[in-house]
DNA sequence: ATCAATGATCGTAATATTACAATAATGCAA
DNA sequence: TTGCATTATTGTAATATTACGATCATTGAT
């Protein structure tokens, strides 16, 4: 199929993969980390930084866009990416509650 | 293409991304989720829990094992699941790491 | 207005993922 | 052994993802 049967899962669950799924690919990671270093927002950087075509990081950009992580805004000719701090935190909280639910349990295998 | 270009990354980067795909999909987490509310490692009950085939079931399961979260032993003629807290742990810490990266940065957009 | 630079979008090819039926493999019980 | 329950595997169809060339839209400069 290709397509998650996402009727069946919680809207919790089904936001959580979502999550994941934003940051599931390394050239992701990458513009996200390198927005991080570069504290100042890039834009046509990560094409020479990263070594992806153009359309290719703009796919990229516009899932993490859609993921809400990172924003954009006009800057003259160019477009300066920076990471929304305000949906950030929400990750990082997300997650770590997803991982800390599983603290101290006896373990049985 | 649907290939990733892995040999332009990091090692890390690819490492963030895979433990991120392990988790991108609504079945793995409930599975997870599953595993530590039953505490008790579970087998095919999963397959009731959620409403996805045997076969489907078993595929998110060897997902989850080949990312090493889950291991799985065998009880009789079933097997019990349960996750793998080593390397839960080493998830945890890595992606909050990932996320504190962004910590305390002046936005600029 | 023309041009160059930047970035988005479209179209498309290669590959990956998801889901399931069918089938095999394994272990237990009668 | 035969039969049943449980899980893995195989095969396959539908869909998604990744990557890139080509092209369009926008902006700034000349």
């Amino acid at each position: 199929m290709g397509a998650s049967k996402t009727e069946i899962f919680t809207q919790e669950q089904n936001k959580l993969a979502q999550m994941m799924k934003a940051l599931a690919h390394p050239a992701r990671i990458a513009i996200i980390q390198e927005l991080i270093k570069a504290n100042a927002c890039i834009c046509n950087d990560l094409v020479e930084e990263l070594g992806l075509a153009q359309a290719t990081i703009s796919q990229h950009l516009k899932e993490l866009k859609t993921a809400g992580l990172i924003k954009g805004t006009v800057e003259g000719a160019s477009i300066c990416y920076c990471i929304d701090e305000k949906v950030w935190k929400e990750y990082k909280q997300q997650l770590a509650s997803f991982f800390v639910a599983y603290e101290n349990k006896n373990k049985c295998c």
